[in-house]
DNA sequence: GACCAGGCACATC
DNA sequence: GATGTGCATGGT
């Protein structure tokens, strides 16, 4: 069949939005990390929690040198709790991160370009198979740790999609993943600074209380 | 003091 | 498959 000659237009919105979200916030740096070990740890701390919160964690195992895979498989469970206490949920975190530290040491021999050089979507499979990182976990660290052009969904992503007429309430992770892998071009920069622009609305607008602010860059004046 | 934040697993129906 | 609940800190 031919292709339409008119643009897809949840492609053009997409577009749009991201091109109003650039020029009002510009580039966002992601991932607020140094290395992408540092952002696999991120990952699993960050679930459910300020970012704020999670800095404060990382910098208590930067300043006891643990920042390191090794180092953090063997640290006591009461131990590495008490560092990334900070972030919240550290109980079930220090478990989490332990989990994925025994995946990364067994499968990958802690070695970052070891993962890089598989499969992506093996690699996803794999990462979902560990106790402790769900959907965005996984992307997240494929996109911001590993350059795998994966997109990233979070509860800011869907509700700006249903809010703007993208997406119905409700949306599944897959529907609301699928709606920019199939409308905008696989590459792993835009994918990286999308996600981080939306983040930064969801953030900077405080959608959950306010559906449609006024000083919202995506609202129509 | 209440509410919220860059989720996830598990139990129950 | 859908829904409810526990996990916890720190900022506003």
């Amino acid at each position: 069949m031919a292709k339409s000659q008119f643009p897809n237009p949840k492609s053009h919105k997409l577009r749009l939005i991201y091109q109003r979200l650039y020029k009002t916030f510009g580039p966002q740096h992601w991932w607020p990390a140094k290395t992408p070990f540092e952002v696999m740890v991120g990952a699993i701390l960050t679930q459910n929690t300020n970012w704020q919160n999670v800095e404060k964690a990382i910098r208590n195992l930067r300043k006891a040198e643990l920042l390191d895979a090794h180092k953090l498989y063997r640290l006591p469970h009461r131990r590495l709790a008490q560092l990334i206490r900070p972030s919240g949920y550290f109980n079930i975190k220090a478990r989490r991160l332990k989990n994925f530290l025994k995946f990364y040491i067994e499968n990958y021999k802690a070695n970052v370009l070891k993962m890089r050089a598989q499969d992506t979507g093996r690699l996803r499979e794999e990462l979902l198979s560990v106790n402790g990182i769900g959907q965005e976990t996984a992307d997240s660290i494929l996109l911001y740790a590993l350059d795998k052009p994966v997109f990233v969904v979070d509860a800011y992503t869907k509700r700006i999609c249903s809010r703007h007429g993208l997406l119905c309430e409700g949306a599944s992770y897959q529907d609301t993943q699928k709606l920019f892998t199939q409308n905008l071009k696989n590459d792993v920069q835009l994918f990286n600074e999308y996600h981080a622009l939306l983040v930064r609305l969801g953030k900077d607008f405080c959608l959950k209380s306010r559906p449609r602010c006024r000083m919202c860059p995506l609202t129509e004046k």
